[in-house]
DNA sequence: TGGTCATTCAGCAGTCGCGCTAAGTGATGC
DNA sequence: GCATCACTTAGCGCGACTGCTGAATGACCA
């Protein structure tokens, strides 16, 4: 939760993770649309990894990042618990979906 | 929103929002709770109020700050919006919401 | 007016984050 | 095998953030 309130903190991650919400890219697919090294990218990723915001998969020579939309979901709305009526009733929902499987 | 997110990527500044989350307080009460100089703890609420995050009203000679939800629900709810359904629902509703007053 | 209390401002040291370039790793193809 | 491609790791410089102490501001009270 640390984690992902601080990878969100970053405008080039938050972007990152709105252009993977149009379907899994790879990380050169990713760079082109930003103005910045490949690096930088990889960096902004790899946070965004270890925040369990995206997941990746190794293909080929290739890593195909995609979104865990799920995570994302739920530590926002988990925060959000205390301040707002609808994220209370959203949380739990969600939890108890979880549980189902 | 920006701001936001910045201001949220901060542990004792997620915590203070908590704390008001129990009502309005003064910058002395806030502090008694944390392990914190007072003018980190001012600091910290600057950061928040120029988020819009929290409220300050000014009480003779004490400043008293209070949550501003509504901001901060709404700016995640709109970052949101792209990636969860429950979300886009909710927040389009409290836009409309506020065009009502 | 002078003292005290609540809060903020100023300035400092240490740490962290961001973007870069250069070099390393591992899969693909000739 | 070796060149190439996709990506990550390493290391650097710089600016931002975080906590502190000490001083300033501004309201209250005698």
């Amino acid at each position: 939760m640390e984690k992902a309130f601080k990878a969100l903190a970053s405008n080039p991650r938050r972007r990152i993770l709105n252009h993977l919400a149009g379907g899994p890219m790879t990380v050169g697919e990713i760079a082109e649309q930003f103005d910045m090294a490949m690096p930088s990218i990889s960096k902004h990723l790899s946070v965004l990894h270890d925040a369990g915001l995206v997941h990746q998969q190794k293909r080929g020579q290739h890593i195909i990042y995609s979104i865990a939309a799920d995570k994302l979901a739920n530590s926002l709305y988990s925060f959000l618990t205390p301040f707002c009526p609808e994220a209370r009733v959203i949380s739990a929902r969600r939890k108890a979906d979880a549980k189902e499987d």
